[in-house]
DNA sequence: AGGTCCGCTATTTTT
DNA sequence: TAGCGGACCT
């Protein structure tokens, strides 16, 4: 069989890993170094050269969209859809693992996806059943440390330090949720991969039948991983297994949420792979990877890596000096209308930020300027309350025993069950151990109850009990049509809000009905046994679906610099790189944290493919109060000769708005801003600022070589070139 | 039971 | 500035 066309489109980087042949494989794969495609041409390699059976591979990635397009790309490669290969995410594959076995893992058949949403109300009633101070334990900040834990592979049981009566307090607010948890069949994300560790690490013929089953598992972004998917991943592969492991310690922007870039370092530790780096880059033009490699090259503790190009030099990256965040928006604008002016696409252009409440700005002055755009990060299609209303009577439907769907909907719409009715019920399953639906059906029959409100509790079950007959053999359509008729969740919605955010949700509910009427179960969902309705609930939590509609749309795209890792752009702005801002206040003050700003604007910077600019705000609104700011270092990091400063700082007469002290241009020493200065050391260099005034007076110099420094002229005797 | 007002807080996000 | 949650009022 010819299989050049495997290797031909490769260089010879791309091609060594694809083929690598010596045990694991450590592919440190830079930005824009065609990742995707090595992964892709390396499962093609493997079942097409080495006639591994699909059955055999496993391939693992955060994200639905990254696996969807993984099998998309494996299926156009190989020219059909390999049947029985195995690609998807961490979660995806537990939640996979755990519904074949969930017997011996001590699940039942009906075990419902906990999402984020449900997980933090769930512990906020925890602590309120403990009766605890939730001043002392927020249900935010529990949340957090009980998803740590397991993140780590702990179970209460595992925790020490009990000597502090907290610390024990918090291990038993997680010993409660996780019992609460246990008794109503429901798993968060975390649990869904714990399980799956304690279930291959407990059970030696699962281990055995898995193990001998991944000749070979491939996983991508390895550096985003945690303790427990490392601890998955080697269990998965075994002894025998081969591990094709693909990252970029230089892209790891997720320590906050557990990833451990460790991995990278530890995997070569426990597996001694052949290492092979991808350094040529298909994206950015010479000078944007320069300067990338300059400003990461200021982090420690790297594997070490330098992008590299074929590649035009191309333009200068644009240095914007803004005085306020209103002037910065304004001008990141216009060189999108000079941008479309020429011909160039909107959708073509980003605009990345820190955080959110930064897009804002940018916005107002779309909005002002008729330019479409698209913000990245709102809301997602099954997180919103309309839809979660309507999923909870569903999943009470396939679940009587699902306590959270109880509790959300048990008021929605308001039937006149208050807080005290509630909490008698769940004083009922409390002592009764039983779910709040079995809790509320035992007092209706007890008649331990007010009249109105066990009048209203009954119709709420009678309610539950006839959808559940009327849809029986229904289509999941016609449930999930039934069900929001039922529900009337519609004109719940419009007696309460403004009529147009009422008309959106009822055309989500809508949407919803559609959803369902098109759901097509996966052929390994029904192969396991598991009706329609319980496959699209698990997908629903473990795909939330399209952050914002408008994706098709030729509109430009507003996210923050997190969002932006895995994609690219012809025309890049980063906005606001302003200290205490990017990098963050938050991250400056814990060690360790700033290498992964570092990290952050590395990312930034290689999302661009022809032209960048960067800017940053001397002031800002943040929170409500106008904040003065320096530049970021990370501005002092790009090298000189690669930057042009769009406009060097003025001089603060002319747009003096009586904020703060500004560069003085009058001063006696006889340098000007722009104008071109000497140094002993530092050599020749632009003055880009001007401050204070006789022995105080401090300039800032972009050095041709040495960078950007600030000198103190009284000691500096610096030399006048123009 | 349900609605309104006040005060507190405030990176980054996927599953 | 804005959203959320809790306290308070009807």
């Amino acid at each position: 069989m010819d299989v050049s066309h495997l290797l031909d489109e490769l260089n010879d980087a791309q091609r060594e890993a694809v083929t690598g042949d010596a045990g694991h494989l450590l592919v440190l794969a830079g930005a824009g170094s065609g990742k995707t495609r090595v992964l892709v041409h390396r499962i093609a390699w493997l079942i097409q050269v080495h006639h591994v059976s699909p059955m055999g591979l496993l391939a693992v990635t955060f994200t639905n969209k990254a696996a969807g397009e993984m099998r998309a790309r494996v299926g156009e490669l190989l020219g059909i859809r390999p049947e029985g290969l195995w690609i998807g995410t961490f979660h995806g594959i537990c939640h996979r693992m755990l519904r074949m076995h969930a017997d011996e893992v001590g699940l039942p058949d009906t075990f419902q996806i906990l999402d984020s949403d449900d997980q933090y109300r769930l512990i906020r009633r925890v602590i309120r059943d403990m009766e605890l101070d939730e001043g002392q334990f927020p249900a935010r900040a529990m949340q957090g440390l009980i998803n740590h834990h397991k993140d780590e592979g702990r179970r209460p049981e595992n925790i020490e330090h009990l000597d502090n009566p907290h610390a024990a307090q918090q291990v038993a607010i997680y010993r409660y949720y996780q019992d609460y948890c246990e008794r109503s069949g429901l798993v968060d994300f975390a649990e869904l991969l714990l399980r799956t560790v304690e279930l291959l690490r407990d059970n030696p013929a699962r281990r055995r039948h898995y193990q001998e089953r991944f000749g070979h598992t491939l996983i991508d972004e390895f550096q985003d991983t945690n303790r427990l998917q490392y601890a998955l991943v080697r269990l998965l592969s075994g002894e025998q297994g081969r591990m094709f492991v693909v990252g970029d310690d230089d892209q790891s922007i997720y320590g906050w949420r557990g990833a451990r870039v460790e991995n990278v370092s530890d995997f070569v530790r426990d597996f001694d792979p052949q290492v092979v780096r991808l350094e040529q880059n298909y994206r950015s033009t010479a000078t944007i990877l320069e300067a990338a490699n300059r400003v990461i090259d200021h982090n420690d503790d790297r594997m070490g890596k330098n992008l590299w190009t074929e590649g035009e030099a191309g333009e200068p990256i644009r240095l914007f000096a803004a005085w306020s965040a209103e002037e910065e928006a304004d001008y990141i604008i216009a060189r999108i209308q000079d941008w479309i002016g020429q011909g160039g696409s909107p959708s073509e252009a980003a605009i990345l930020y820190r955080s959110n409440a930064q897009s804002r700005l940018f916005e107002q002055v779309l909005l002002r300027e008729g330019i479409d755009y698209r913000v990245y990060g709102g809301q997602r299609f099954f997180e919103r309350a309309e839809i979660k209303d309507a999923m909870a009577y569903l999943r009470l439907l396939h679940n009587r025993n699902d306590d959270p769907a109880f509790e959300r909907v048990i008021n929605v719409p308001a039937r006149g069950i208050g807080e005290r009715t509630v909490e008698r019920v769940r004083e009922q399953a409390r002592s009764r151990k039983i779910s709040l639906f079995a809790a509320a059906s035992e007092l209706i029959a007890a008649q331990g109850l007010p009249a109105r409100a066990g009048k209203a509790i009954e119709s709420f079950i009678e309610k539950i009990n006839m959808l559940d007959e009327q849809t029986a053999n229904a289509s999941l359509g016609d449930t999930m049509s039934a069900v929001v008729r039922a529900a009337q969740l519609g004109e719940w919605y419009r007696g309460r809000e403004a009529p147009d955010r009422a008309e959106t949700r009822e055309e989500n509910l809508e949407e919803l009905v559609r959803a369902a009427e098109s759901f097509e179960q996966p052929a390994e969902d029904e192969q396991a046994g598991l009706a329609p309705l319980a496959s699209f609930l698990a997908q629903a939590a473990l795909e939330a679906g399209e952050h914002q509609g408008q994706s098709w749309q030729d509109c430009v795209q507003l996210m923050t610099l997190h969002s932006a890792k895995g994609l690219e752009f012809p025309l890049v702005f980063m906005a606001g790189l302003e200290e205490g801002l990017f990098p963050h206040q938050k991250s400056v003050e814990e060690p360790g944290r700033l290498s992964e700003e570092r990290r952050l604007c590395y990312v930034g910077m290689t999302r661009a493919m022809q032209r960048l600019y960067i800017s940053f705000a001397e002031s800002r609104y943040l929170h409500g109060q106008r904040i003065l700011s320096r530049p970021s270092r990370f501005v002092d990091e790009l090298p000189a000769h690669l930057i042009e400063q769009v406009r060097p700082r003025q001089p603060a007469a002319a747009t003096q708005t009586g904020l703060g002290a500004r560069p003085d241009s009058s001063a006696d020493h006889g340098l000007r801003l722009g104008g071109t200065v000497g140094h002993q050391r530092f050599g020749i260099g632009t003055v880009v600022s001007l401050e204070g005034q006789g022995d105080n007076a401090r300039v800032q110099v972009n050095f041709e070589q040495a960078g950007s420094k600030w000198l103190v002229l009284a000691y500096a005797s610096l030399e006048r070139l123009d």
